[in-house]
DNA sequence: TGTACATCAGTGAACGCGCGTTCACTGATGTAC
DNA sequence: TGTACATCAGTGAACGCGCGTTCACTGATGTAC
């Protein structure tokens, strides 16, 4: 039999191990650090081994960044079906999932990874998915009538916008210095959140 | 006289002609291709001069970065010296600076170059500058009761984000392929703009 | 069940590359007398 | 005005490094008879 289990090929599943080591690098040390040679050798495996299994490092960068979405993108649906309709929880769910893995999201949304047009069909889906999570939520929102009726699609791209904003600046330690440093992320998240919902036009 | 002129030196004014330099590579091929030796190169100089005006590669880069906040915060500024109080104005301008000089903006967030503790009291101010503008903006917007009364600083914060959310998404490119790729940017950042002002809570 | 063979995942040495940084130097500039 | 000297910006060769990728290979696995 070809596939029996994990650990019945020759190394046994190597594909996945070298995403797992290139996860594992990317957390513990940055995306400047993560090399098809590095990655190699936290696999246990010769710098030449991962061509069997990647096209070239940018596939290797591609599949790590797919998987971070489809987590994501689990992560909201999570947060959607615990709580229905909750843009606030699931822009806390977003935000959490980019502080907890802060240098993953920075490679899903590096511009040689999305944009270039070599990128695969899974990838984009992957992207694509997440963000259709956020417009679930909108459009339950609206159902349940907590959220005003309007283009769902144009309501997710804004609020992806002020999460994405809020996660990147958190991650990229813009906000640690200034006046908001005793401010702990939630806290920070809550309040873009707060004026996000309530506007900040005045009362006529 | 020891400072005469710009090109009254060895080699003229060299490290400004770095600056220059690194900037115009930065906007031509990108933060990967910034190094110190390319930069000298376009400078028409040795590998090693630029250690004559920089400690290391990061003091350059810190400069540029520096020098792009500088420039941000001057086009907030006019944009509320034109338009006072108007927030809509102000995150135009901000976009708008993201979008004309994409890796240098990528560069300022990069957090190599912002959070590490070794960094330059004069790039902090800098960063923090570009944020003050942000919130004069929203005081003289209150003052002139076109904002509601509220925390300035909070808002400014919250303003950022979207901001900042909107030029990133742009510039990476990740709305590029998606269900927006028939929108400009500047509708894109206009209709986020506008929810941020009217906020989505249903009307009671 | 046993042997011959094809497959193909992983090896390890090698390639050429550009990098950041150092070093002893050179040679133009500005200064002191 | 002229000469001796100190300064110091820029040179160019060299260093060691890790990288992405290629290549001919090896040796374990699965298959055909």
């Amino acid at each position: 039999m070809p596939k029996t289990s994990k650990t019945s090929y020759h190394h046994g599943d190597l594909r996945q191990a070298l995403l797992t080591a290139g996860y594992r690098v990317l957390k513990e040390d940055g995306l400047d650090a993560l090399s098809l040679r590095r990655v190699a050798r936290e696999a246990s495996v010769s710098p030449a081994a991962p061509y069997r299994h990647f096209k070239d490092k940018q596939a290797l960068l591609a599949a790590i960044s797919e998987q971070g979405f489809r987590q994501l993108r689990s992560m909201l649906d999570e947060s959607n079906e615990a709580s229905p309709g909750d843009l606030n929880a699931s822009g806390l769910a977003y935000v959490q999932f980019a502080i907890k893995n802060p240098e993953v999201y920075r490679l899903m949304f590096t511009h040689n990874v999305m944009c270039d047009e070599n990128l695969d069909e899974s990838l984009k889906d992957a992207g694509s998915n997440a963000f259709l999570a956020l417009a679930n939520t909108i459009d339950s929102g609206i159902a349940k009538k907590e959220i005003a009726k309007t283009d769902s699609h144009a309501l997710a791209l804004s609020s992806w916008a002020l999460v994405h904003g809020v996660a990147m600046l958190i991650i990229d330690g813009v906000l640690a210095g200034g006046p908001f440093s005793e401010l702990s992320h939630e806290q920070i998240l809550k309040t873009a959140l707060s004026y996000f919902k309530a506007g900040w036009q005045p009362i006529k």
